[in-house]
Parts: C-alpha cells; structure tokens; sequence
DNA sequence: ACTTAAATGCAACTTAGTTGCATAAAGTAA
DNA sequence: TTACTTTATGCAACTAAGTTGCATTTAAGT
C-alpha cells in the first residue's frame, strides 16, 4: 500500500478516488491532461484538480500548459524536458540531458516546440 | 513604410489597425498577449486574432502558451528560447544558445520555466 | 467614383478550469 | 461501534481566453 503510506505522509486524507489517480500516473509515461483521464476514472472535473491541486501542493505531481490550452500533469520525479509537437499536439518526456547555463535562475521544466519525428516523416 | 511593405509582399491588406499592431510588436522586447495590448490599440479582440492568426500564417508572428492559459505572439526573428516564471509569471528572451540533440525532431521554440532571478531573490 | 473582396465590430458561443454549496465519507476519540 | 469533526465529493453555476456568424465598413484595383 505505497499510496497510502505517501498520502498519510504528507497528510492528505486518503480516499479511493486519490488511490485511483495517482494510480493512472503512477502507470503513464507521459504527462496527462483531465481530458486524457475523465474516462479510466469515475471523478468529477472538480474534485479531479482540487485533488491535482494538492498533489501540486505537496510535490507530488507536476504541470504545465501545452499548446492547446489543456493543463498537463506528471509524477514529480527527476526533472526532465518535454517535446510538444505543434502539429500532432503529442507530448513526450526527453530524457537527454539539455545543457545551458542561467545564473540566479531555477529551472523547474523544459518544453521544446516543434515538430516530431513522426509528423516530420509525413 | 516598411510595414505597408511587407503587408503588400505578404498579400495582406494593409489597414491602419494592422499597422499598430505590427509596431507594437516590433517596439516590444519581449512576447505580447491580447491582455497585454488590449489598452494600447482600439481593436475588437476578435479582429486581433483574426490578424494574429494571418500573421502567424505568413510567418511574420509565431507564439505559444504561457503557464497563465495565455497566448503570446512575438515577431519570428531568430528562433530563442523563453524563460516564464511560475511565480511572477513574467517571460522573458534567453539569448544564450541552449545545446541538446534531438535527431529528425524540428525545433521551433524553447521555453524554459522555473523561478526568475528577481523572485529568487526575494 | 465604382466595384468587389476582404476587414472590422458586435454579440453569441466554446471550452478548460474554478467556485459555492449541500451531502457524503474519512479519521479520531470515547 | 458510535458519535463527532473535518475534509472530500458531485452538481451546477460561473469565469475568462479565444472563436465564430453575420451585418457593416473599408482597402485597393478598374
């Protein structure tokens, strides 16, 4: 039971509900929009970001916003960049190291833009 | 009149409103939202995106969403990266080059978030 | 000036995300 | 278990950036 022991570590209340979605983040290897979970879950759009909400709070996931206006949201684990594809809208996590230098600044996410490979080769 | 200039090389019509709104792009330093232009030009917001939207088509404005569920447009000059506090919510140009390899992926556009050097050191 | 295709403004619409509120379910203590 | 308090949930109504339909105005070639 990982997830209870983490919502009770971090004194969220534990429902089946939060087991349910970090259980869908737990399992994707990739961001996820509400859109992309709305249906593996029985959870009403509300409750769905009160709840991301507070994993946000607690570290727990993290997000950003693509190019078409849906918020995206991951497991916090090591930081890592992100390519969107302005054309197919997919999202996928780099894992290659992406080198630069910004003194005084924090880097919490990388998003590259462009086209993928596949949309390339079409 | 190099905006009636490049209107014409574009086959865009040249307008009054569209003149404005080029120069306010042009005299600005950094990427712009409607938000952002709104008070400085007399323009109904869907005739703005009308015109952004056949900017970005001819090439003269390319943009991208921020972390506030905004969109900002700037001029296509050299590709750069951006760097968009999530806690100010500023953005700013990054001019330095940022090195990483991506083999048959197209980059368009860079945007880096984290907390900015002014928020930090607060 | 005349004509026509495109630009504009207005209002109504779309959609991701938020908020208020009444009800239900978790967690704690007796 | 039961009683009690706090928090979570679902529903519906709302918000705000951006889009669309349509009637009117304007740019620009003849």
């Amino acid at each position: 039971m990982k997830i209870k022991d983490l919502l009770k570590d971090k004194n969220i209340k534990f429902t089946p509900a939060r087991e349910k979605l970090l259980e869908i983040f737990i399992n994707s290897d990739k961001p996820l929009s509400y859109e992309d979970i709305k249906n593996s879950i029985s959870m009403d759009k509300a409750t769905f970001y009160r709840n991301i909400s507070k994993f946000e709070q607690e570290n727990i996931l993290n997000s950003f916003e693509s190019n078409d206006k849906k918020r995206y949201f991951e497991l916090s684990k090591k930081p890592h960049a992100h390519f969107i594809c302005t054309i197919c809208n997919s999202i996928e996590c780099i894992e290659k190291p992406i080198e630069f230098d910004l003194e005084n600044y924090k880097v919490e996410n990388i998003i590259i833009q462009g086209s993928c490979a596949k949309c390339n080769q079409i």
